[in-house]
DNA sequence: CCCTGTTGGTTTATTATATGAACCGATGGT
DNA sequence: ACCATCGGTTCATATAATAAACCAACAGGG
């Protein structure tokens, strides 16, 4: 593996569960050498993607992480663009919307939104990479990407999370078809219990699914009726995502969400 | 150099005016080998830190930044903290308002925000790194750096932008002195012709100057009553964004901005 | 007070890794 | 048909990354 794949991963292991890192735990986490991970931390804090902090040295993400998503929103505003849909979306079916991205063949959470009707919420928050086997966002996204990429997804263990995560691959195989048919996925309880979502795919300017839409919801809360409100809602705001990404909808899909809606 | 350093060296190439680049560009930009450049860039964009976009196989910025701004914004709110004091000054002063912070040695903008009053306005867009030497922010967040730090700036040649940009060693030390006295900078032309501005620093938890604000206006309409409104304005917000920021205001700062306001 | 196990940081010889010149096929202009 | 460019690839060479060992400093525990 090259060095700067090395560095990369040390970024990696920062969350927002675990926001500050000291250097041996650094080395242990990405399993490299103390000295080494001293010298690319180093190599990364001259740069400002991570800084030191406090009195026990330990290492954050840095400033200069700000100022390179700034120039990319600048260029594509993915975030921008999408934030007022998502909270339009939570506010609209009374749940939690949920915002994730493609980031290096992983599907990793971008922004959430929460309605304030509920007292009883679905949080996402620890929530950084979704399991695409497990999540209806993870369904929707795979659904649309290449055989290619889908093989190497399946091929790889896929972890049971509660009693109902699907991890039978012709099993899986059978629902990303589906997807596929319908335009939309679904999950009840496969990531975690008692929670069910419903997710959409979203499309870059290439035309590629470059990400997911989903709302989920206590499963004691997802009745027919919601299922339906849920499902004209998220439809609708998939694509007025996908359109201010600049995203062109493929055919298939726009027609199935026109149905539905 | 490191190779870490050499690949991250790549990133900072992107600016607003350059964002697109292609291989054999990025290369000769960098000052670096192709084969060199094209296998750094393949990690970056493994990564997700950059992507290739278009016919022309040209890289821009990719979606990981954002993941990690987002990571980095919800332990410090740093940018969202400061962007409604950022408009409300625009607001307030009637002029261009104008974030930067310090990222790895450098002076970088973060933000800005234009008033709605006037319409010949002090756009800034382009101006991604300040030159401490010849702008009002430069020299507020120069003048409470460590010795060492201002010692190596001024070391450094100092590039001559407008006929009346200081360039001499001696009086930037006198102005130093003089913004450290009066806790605020003052500056006319020496950035660009015929724009004044001034600028406070900013402070971070760990008390260190780490960014300066300022508003920029027309030299011709910096009057004396304006100046009145805009140093008064821009203390105020300076000292909420400290705050916000979770900084301390230094208590000779403090008192000299209370003094005047 | 000593003992032990941390921590962040530094040094060293060893070796794995990055490098750059040359080459390739494709593309676009003249 | 030509030439210059593009993105991408190859491979011998040499540079730069590595890991173990070692610091000094700190923090409990007995």
């Amino acid at each position: 593996m090259g060095t700067v794949s090395k560095a990369l991963e040390l970024l990696n292991l920062f969350t927002r569960a675990r926001p500050l890192i000291g250097l041996s735990d650094l080395a242990r986490l990405a399993g490299v050498n103390k000295a080494t991970c001293y010298r690319l931390m180093t190599e990364l804090a001259e740069f400002g993607l991570v800084e030191q902090i406090g009195t026990g040295r330990e290492y954050r993400l840095g400033p200069a992480v700000l100022r390179l998503a700034v120039l990319r929103e600048a260029q594509v505003p993915m975030r921008d663009a999408a934030m007022p849909v998502l909270q339009a979306l939570a506010q609209a079916t009374g749940e939690t919307a949920h915002l994730s991205i493609l980031i290096g063949g992983a599907l990793r959470t971008l922004a959430h939104a929460y309605a304030t009707a509920h007292a009883t919420k679905v949080t996402m928050e620890d929530a950084e990479v979704l399991p695409f086997h497990a999540t209806s966002s993870g369904m929707a996204v795979l659904a649309f990407q290449p055989e290619a990429f889908q093989a190497g997804v399946l091929a790889a263990p896929l972890q049971r999370l509660t009693e109902v995560t699907e991890t039978d691959v012709a099993a899986l195989r059978a629902r990303l078809a589906q997807v596929q048919a319908s335009g939309i996925a679904e999950s009840a309880g496969g990531y975690e219990s008692d929670v069910s979502s419903m997710a959409v795919p979203l499309f870059d300017a290439r035309g590629q699914c470059c990400g997911g839409l989903s709302v989920a919801a206590l499963s004691s809360r997802m009745t027919p009726a919601q299922r339906d409100l849920i499902r004209s809602e998220i439809t609708r705001a998939g694509a007025e995502i996908t359109t201010s990404w600049g995203g062109t909808l493929p055919p298939a899909i726009a027609t199935l969400w026109r149905a539905r809606a």
